[in-house]
DNA sequence: CCAAATTTGATGTACGTAAATCAAAATCTG
DNA sequence: CAGATTTTGATTTACGTACATCAAATTTGG
């Protein structure tokens, strides 16, 4: 049997109630005592039963999480997955709140950022955009004891506790790596369709896949970011023009999401060229686009790992534990047609 | 507050005990009474508290790990996943022990899980050798009602109850394609370097592989399967000469283990020639070997993964609840020299 | 050395469920 | 309808930890 509390309490010669003191980090323990008493645990392995520590705690955690108001499959899907991870909030002790708040708009990110400084939950996962405002609202959340993990989308230089999601650099660098070797060694432009460069993982992704595009495949050449704001009908039109314009495109990374109106245009004006096409985030269009060619590869995250990577942390946190962090590293998932899940 | 059992037999108008013998199929409560409690479960939304529920019961899960006695990368992993398994096994309540059999021996593998049969553990991972004698042996013990689950290599027309490893058409598929793709519309002979056809996963990934390659790549013919056993010194050996002997040879598929023999004999015999090679499993060698370019994409299966997977499995079978297939659904990692964890 | 302050011990209750026991009530059998 | 059988109720203990209370012992300061 796995020792308990008693064992503790027997092997350093202590009472029952010390050891819990010292357990729990409670007043009222000499040093040398204290120090009896870890050794004890120390030295008979003691671990402590979290399901039994749990049910006499009768703890839950309040955590919010704050969400982008965006309108894209990605967003929606993410936005599932948190109501899931709700659903299981009485097996799990969370009790999860939603906020949402408009997309790319620090001002707004902030003003619930504040108002939650004051309600102190028990921890905050947020979709960061990625400006210095933001940042500061954070890291005063921070200073005040309140574990904040940013969700899919970092927040430079913040004192953020945990970052759940995909190496974006990686991302951009393997979207580059895929066309380039795809395209074998033609020569061509490549469009790239981003959401805004105003939120960090965009410009990641765009920096990577710019860094090995010049460094491996100097035959192909990047045009201006396109920036569709995350929006079907704005990635749409767009890329229509772009296509229209540009005979030379041969090749399209789209990082963001809005994905649908970059189908559409596809299926539209590309009927006769043949476009080698990467895109981010398995949705059911992309899914569709996949598998019926239009699209050659897509890398995606998978929300819900996030979000339960998310919980994992800010419970962690709440309760002063480790993280793991080779545990709650975000896998980045590339789908070809014949690997779909 | 979530409802506990009193709330249950209040809202019944029956005592615990009542409660307690239809939660737990007890005997000894009439069909009406069954039902009435029944239904003031589903009303109120009861939920057993699973963590006071293992507490009560004080319950351990013996579960037994049979993995074959290989010399190579993958199955040292694994075997080290199984370790961090029972590293974990006090806060789990897992009791797991591992049986090492000899790799590519039906009737070693049987006799093992006759002598299991007899011992009767809680559940049975096993790495399966997809023989007739083998599926017989684990039908048996299905049919005693002990959980059996394969691991990495699937059962042929067994009653398992789970299977913890990856789609392996699918990823001969997807080797097949990246392959192609990378290939351009190179001419020229593929050759596949498999451990065994007796192994159900290599015999899988050959098939995905050579449908796709048929199907879509008519400019790549594929060479006779070279089997190494998952060795490494066969694998050096076999591939070495193979080079030597056909020129012809413009890409490789590894799809076994023992990539270590495979990743010497292309530095010694391809350093003229430039191949492209895709490699199953990542491994300190075939991840120095993606770096240095010798490889070109590595398909990888999470041993982790597996293992958690597969003792969530068991446990869920042992209390005869149900499992979440896609949550357990084991994914195929792709992973170029840009996305390396 | 005494009083005050600090440290430690002893003990009990609670969390939600499992499981057992024994008594009481209801139902069935002939 | 008596007696046997089945069903139900009431109650208790246990799991391992958290937390609170009060008393006793020890240490500290003056």
């Amino acid at each position: 049997m796995r020792p308990t509390v008693h064992d503790i309490a027997a092997a350093a010669g202590v009472s029952l109630a010390t050891v819990d003191r010292v357990l729990n980090q409670r007043p009222g323990v000499r040093h040398v005592t204290r120090e009896k008493v870890e050794k004890a645990i120390r030295e008979i392995g003691y671990i402590r039963d979290v399901a039994a520590a749990n049910l006499a705690k009768g703890r839950t955690y309040p955590f919010v999480f704050i969400l982008p108001a965006s309108d894209n499959s990605f967003m929606h899907g993410l936005n599932d997955e948190v109501r899931a991870a709700v659903a299981r909030s009485p097996v799990e002790r969370t009790d999860i709140r939603t906020i949402e708040v408009p997309a790319f708009d620090p001002a707004a990110l902030v003003r619930v950022l504040e108002e939650l400084g004051r309600e102190r939950p028990s921890g905050i996962a947020l979709v960061a955009t990625d400006a210095p405002e933001v940042r500061d609202a954070v890291d005063r959340l921070v200073q005040d004891g309140i574990p904040v993990v940013t969700l899919v989308s970092d927040l430079t230089g913040s004192q953020r506790h945990h970052y759940a999601g995909v190496d974006n650099i990686a991302a951009g660098r393997t979207a580059a790596r895929l066309l380039g070797r795809f395209l074998g060694g033609a020569r061509g432009e490549i469009a790239v369709l981003a959401g805004s460069m105003l939120v960090r993982d965009h410009r990641e992704r765009l920096e990577g896949f710019a860094s090995v595009m010049a460094a491996e495949f100097p035959s192909l050449s990047i045009l201006p970011v396109i920036e569709g704001r995350d929006d079907p009908e704005m990635a749409h039109m767009l890329v229509a023009d772009a296509l229209s314009k540009k005979s030379g495109i041969i090749g399209i990374y789209s990082l963001g999401a809005g994905n649908r109106g970059l189908i559409r245009a596809l299926k539209e004006k590309a009927v006769d060229r043949s476009l080698t096409v990467i895109a981010h985030e398995l949705t059911t269009h992309t899914r569709a686009a996949l598998l019926d060619g239009t699209i050659d590869a897509i890398l995606n995250q998978n929300a819900g790992h996030e979000v339960r990577s998310a919980i994992r942390v800010l419970k962690a946190k709440a309760d002063g534990l480790a993280v793991i962090e080779a545990q709650e590293r975000i896998r980045l998932d590339i789908f070809l047609k014949d690997n779909l899940p």
